[in-house]
DNA sequence: GATGTTTATCTAAGTTTCTTATATAGTCAG
DNA sequence: CTGACTATATAAGAAACTTAGATAAACATC
């Protein structure tokens, strides 16, 4: 029988994967908003001004430091945008995209090695909810940008 | 039959989660660090600074300062530790433990909201992931502090 | 096609949240 | 009781934001 979801729960595990990965970037020397927005022109590609400011909620003059921050490092490049002469779009580089990989990698390590130490009925179970989780970010984000 | 867990998949759900969560303290005027104090204290009860220092991962100073804070709003209270002079006890008032009630209900609505939009079927298999999801989270924090 | 409004970005200045370096006071081992 | 260690605090500066306001291109309209 389908047991009905305990919200309280799921909330509160998703707290505690935040409190686990916020802490990462450190590393990197780049703060969590910088690498988020690395992430989001790794997975969505060229992307304005603008468009950032929305998706990662903060003002648009942090936007404005953050990219000249990662344009400097060599990890971003500003190109004019041909259909809006205002515009700037933002592309990653390959030293750009490496980053956001190199991360990747280092959290896959990290939880490899805590989902070896499971059961294989509790990572078949977190494998078997891995899309409906999916779902639920997608929702939300869906929701934000109404 | 078991299917293997996909880790970048899961890397990337906790990925987006964190995303999710890491906007929203802003609302409370407390920094997501200042926030996470918060919660240790109103989960574990009461702390020393320099246990507070080991788990939110950020230098001794800044922790004075986020406790200093907190305790000019009256979320904490600073108390001797009878067993070491030199030692401070960190509470957390009824007024602090309200603000962490509080941001849980908020998340608890969001997801709620979002949950309904999912199917019977997704929701269970959330749900039968959290034990496991759960287990992940604890291993992560005794590997943590060794 | 000049004009007012809106949009996209930038600049400047100040605040918050951290950091490193160092000081102070209590503990503990010999 | 002396030296080394531990727990916290203070001071000064760096990093990551904010608000306010300037500049320049686009667009709507008359």
């Amino acid at each position: 029988m389908a047991q009905e979801l305990s919200i309280s729960e799921l909330v509160e595990v998703m707290g505690e994967f935040t409190r686990m990965n916020i802490r990462l970037p450190a590393i990197q020397r780049l703060s969590f908003t910088t690498l988020s927005v690395l992430h989001t022109l790794a997975t969505v590609g060229p992307q304005r001004l603008s468009e950032l400011t929305a998706s990662e909620q903060v003002t648009q003059p942090a936007i404005t430091q953050i990219v000249t921050k990662l344009e400097r490092e060599g990890l971003v490049e500003r190109r004019a945008d041909p259909s809006d002469r205002r515009a700037v779009l933002v592309h990653i580089t390959g030293a750009g995209a490496a980053v956001v990989r190199g991360r990747q990698e280092e959290r896959m390590v990290r939880l490899t090695e805590l989902a070896e130490r499971l059961t294989q009925a509790e990572r078949s179970r977190i494998q078997a909810a891995l899309p409906a989780l999916t779902r639920l970010v997608e929702l939300h984000r869906a929701s934000g940008d109404e």
